[in-house]
DNA sequence: ACTTGACCTCGACCGAACTCGAGGTCGCAT
DNA sequence: ATGCGACCTCGAGTTCGGTCGAGGTCAAGT
């Protein structure tokens, strides 16, 4: 019952995977190095996918480009149980705290563009009368680290 | 007319640019040598800041915060008036050109995020069904280049 | 005059997220 | 059995956005 000649095998190598996923091999390889994602191993040492693996990989893909950190991935890949389809309670959970992480970013964005659009209106001449530049909430804190979310679009700005 | 004794001096040394701003001193110059401020230097060489530059800072800050470059930042700051009080004008060109990366990048996330809430309906065991784990539109293209917005909030997700 | 703290430069280092290259092995077709 | 491409490991290199430390100067208070 292991399928015939198929055109869609249970494992996957390290090259359909990226061709499959659009991820480089080279980045498969650290994302296991870090404990993103798993894989078997053949009689001769080469990596064998599960094809859950492109379910794995298109879920930390869609959370990176929302901003989130490779270790914050993981962690929460973590909480789902090991290497198996997750269940729906699983995903729920999951989906939620995310969620949240987004909403929030979502929130914060809006803001700065509705004060940026502000902004236009008041001249942003004086300091004291322009939302944007005055450092209310989000502009207090200062965390350390060097933050970015590369355009995908090339050439939206400069 | 160099202002008395004032609490509001018109130049700013380092350290209170600093502390005025939540900006490190180690940030300052390093944003100077990449050409995001600028300062003028006394007859000992430290440098003193116009006022201006914390506003300048501000827009800086506030810039990352959404994930453009300290270069996308830099090119933006360079069609401002150099070193002066930007007219409306100014800020006008600006603030739209930004507003379009902004509106793009808030789109996109709240496309993930609905994704994200829809998956939840499909129980997302099946990676046909879901819209999420399809790579069509924004998780097709994958760019090289290591993409990060730090999360601000301490202790969302992990 | 002296001390102290804030400032200067310059080069090294950090961590994140990768990529690249060297040198070697696997496995499939012919 | 031979060739060839896809695979392996491991260490070094890259970019971004900074920080750190050494070694030295400036400026203000006593």
């Amino acid at each position: 019952m292991v399928g015939g000649v198929g055109k869609l095998p249970n494992v996957l190598t390290i090259g359909e995977v990226s061709r499959r996923s659009g991820v480089p091999h080279t980045a498969l390889r650290f994302y296991e190095e870090r404990g993103l994602i798993t894989s078997e191993r053949t009689a001769g040492n080469q990596r064998k996918y599960a094809r859950a693996v492109l379910r794995r990989l298109a879920f930390i893909r869609t959370a990176q480009r929302v901003g989130l950190s490779l270790e914050e991935i993981r962690d929460a890949l973590a909480t789902l149980p090991a290497g198996r389809t997750p269940t729906k309670t699983d995903w729920t959970r999951l989906s939620n705290l995310w969620r949240g992480e987004l909403d929030a970013r979502i929130d914060a964005m809006q803001r700065l563009r509705d004060r940026l659009t502000a902004c236009i209106g008041c001249g942003c001449l004086s300091l004291k009368s322009c939302n944007l530049m005055n450092k209310d909430d989000e502009l207090a804190a200062y965390g350390p680290g060097a933050p970015r979310l590369r355009a995908r679009s090339e050439g939206g700005i400069g």
